[in-house]
DNA sequence: GCAACGATGTATCGCGGCGATACATCGTTG
DNA sequence: CAACGATGTATCGCCGCGATACATCGTTGC
């Protein structure tokens, strides 16, 4: 239990971090702000709430807003202990972080994380795809002769969705390591050469 | 019952439909053949292979394979149904079949159904795809000044990405045109235009 | 005023697929 | 012939999705 894969946790985490939210709020946001994320339903939100204020990690109070009628409306709001957890999350950087899911999020909160962490998980994350790459190629090649038109160009096409997902985070990782560089200058040579052990 | 979201029965068929085979190479099959999708667990294949012969749609005997120690292989292959109820699902356009996944395994089948089904499936998956534009470009507008650069350069990339799966489709439509036009010419026009609208 | 309606809002339930796992045999290597 | 990794079938628990129910707010129109 409290799994739950851990991007629900840090995305809720995250948003909270901004301001106070209703759980309609909280959905609403993590479809348009993160990205084109599939909406999370709340058959998924509303237990990760319940828990989260379980955790001591968020709390749950009644909505100042209209007149006073007593009626069921909850703004959930970070603790500090949330805070903490929160950062504690993103700054994970292990092989679960270069998951498609789990780096849009984190990316998406890049701006509350530190230079170091944003480089180990861009690094990680590219690493990740270029896996990919290499597997997708492999079963390409072993399969090329014996395939019609369609399934080819289907191939092709994911080949090259994934080699420019490539490029954009090398573009991001140049992006960086720039924006140290200007800061505390020779130390950009060995962080993008990392060589992606797997796990 | 029996619903099983309907793409890895499809997907299946598909596969079997080339040749008998067991359920480890068609595992392997679904990963590499059908592209970058993600490959399925055999806590859904079995289940679903035993469906499938439950309906009479495939068998399962005993394999040929080595010397004839008797041990558990089992080989699937398509039966006459199975190949009607292949075309049957393959040929279905609504708009369940306009989803990321879907669509896939559809379009890698593309060569197994006729030009008008192709046409029907292509323009309504660009219809699909136009519509979650939208919704990008909508909540793209509403909230790009509060946002930090991060999540502007994910809400952009994520933009990016959609219109270059637009721009795909629009290349394979005229590409279903042209072969049309070439055997039976002045009917390219009334199809192009479908309008997209929802179930 | 108030009826009607869509947006806002909280909550639960069933079910299907995923990941882990167990177990068995084949083929190769030293 | 022992060891090991690839091949192969099978199941189970759990998580998250989609559907659904229900209540209230704000607006529109008469």
């Amino acid at each position: 239990m409290a799994k739950r894969s851990g991007v629900l946790e840090l995305a809720v985490l995250g948003l909270l971090h901004e301001s106070p939210m209703h759980g309609y709020e909280l959905r609403k946001r993590l479809s348009s702000q993160l990205g084109a994320f599939r909406a999370l339903s709340y058959g998924s939100l509303y237990p990760c709430l319940k828990d989260l204020v379980r955790q001591g990690l968020i709390t749950e109070s009644a909505d100042p807003g209209a007149g006073g009628t007593r009626r069921s409306k909850i703004v959930y709001q970070l603790t500090a202990d949330g805070k903490e957890h929160f950062q504690q999350l993103l700054a994970e950087s292990g092989p679960a972080s270069w998951d498609d899911e789990s780096f849009g999020v984190r990316f998406a909160f890049f701006g509350r994380t530190d230079a170091d962490t944003r480089m180990r998980i861009l690094v990680g994350r590219r690493g990740r795809l270029e896996e990919r790459l290499d597997n997708l190629r492999g079963s390409f090649a072993r399969t090329r002769e014996r395939l019609d038109d369609y399934t080819t160009a289907l191939q092709n096409h994911g080949l090259d969705s994934v080699e420019r997902e490539v490029r954009w985070l090398n573009e991001l990782i140049d992006d960086e390591a720039n924006r140290k560089q200007t800061t505390s200058p020779s130390s950009s040579e060995a962080l993008g050469l990392g060589d992606t052990t797997k796990e």
